[in-house]
DNA sequence: CAATAAGTGGGGATTAGTGGGAAAAAAGGA
DNA sequence: TCCTTTTTTCCCACTAATCCCCACTTATTG
């Protein structure tokens, strides 16, 4: 899957467009959609999916609070979503209001996977989180250096 | 049973449609109804039901208070339910009342079972669990990575 | 600037979901 | 017991959502 950061409208049927970039790393039109952590929404190949979903359901059963805790977070809202032939998917719409989805959608390639968050509340993760990305970047530091050639 | 999440309204009648989805995945048209943990509904297709409740009755015994818990709390309440020919379903009064279905719910599909929720417990559900869940996704964190190639 | 590829919009058919009437069954009362 | 009243079931008709397809517009490339 590639990378890359995406603007794309919702029209009035609700479609999304999924940009040929992020498209033509995928094999087939079907995608699983789901919740994501933090609010915005989640798109795996199946390929993916089958092992995310698998590692989840692996550890499972129903009378632990914590297997209910992800099942119903991640793994039950998941559906599998084809893509039509101009390669726009439909948004579930408890997926589309749990993204707070209005109109315009920022899409961000994962390299395994691909998000898709509502544009405003995109600016809005970044205004709470920047300082966050920054103390993260700063662990990176001692780990990830140009070499010296 | 596929997964999904969906939101349906109870009608006048008190009848709540079954999405097309989660119907497609159930042979036949005869679910049981019981009481979950936490909030809401568990429906069981029948063959799923019997592994389930057979196991919880093989593993206990009446002289032990945690057997006579979870089945009065699980097992006693367990009803046959038939879906219509629009796939819609009438939920027991005091099933009802227990997850304080009102008019909107959530239906989820886990997989081997489904939940009902009403919209609104759902909701408090996750002001009250989203630490914890977020806690636990965390902890996933080790074992759920993208395998480098 | 022409040719091709990518993205957008929308009509019409089909399927899914909703509401409600009428028949059947159950409950209640004299 | 028999009649009335209420509830449940069954079925049909209407509405809404989804799917499928095609045509138009915009962007990209040589």
């Amino acid at each position: 899957m590639l990378t890359g950061e995406f603007k794309y409208s919702l029209d009035e049927k609700g479609r999304l467009n999924i940009p040929q970039r992020v498209r033509q790393s995928i094999t087939g039109n079907i995608m699983i959609i789901t919740r994501g952590i933090d609010k915005c929404i989640w798109l795996f190949p199946p390929g993916e999916w089958s092992s995310i979903s698998k590692n989840l359901i692996d550890s499972s059963s129903m009378f632990l609070e914590k297997t209910r805790l992800i099942q119903r977070r991640i793994l039950a809202p998941a559906q599998e979503i084809e893509m039509d032939k101009s390669g726009r998917i439909s948004i579930p719409q408890t997926l589309r209001e749990y993204a707070g989805l209005k109109k315009d959608c920022i899409i961000l390639g994962m390299l395994k996977y691909v998000e898709i968050w509502d544009e405003e509340m995109y600016a809005g993760y970044w205004d709470e989180n920047e300082t966050k990305f920054q103390d993260a970047a700063e662990k990176l530091g001692d780990k990830i250096t140009f070499k010296a050639e």
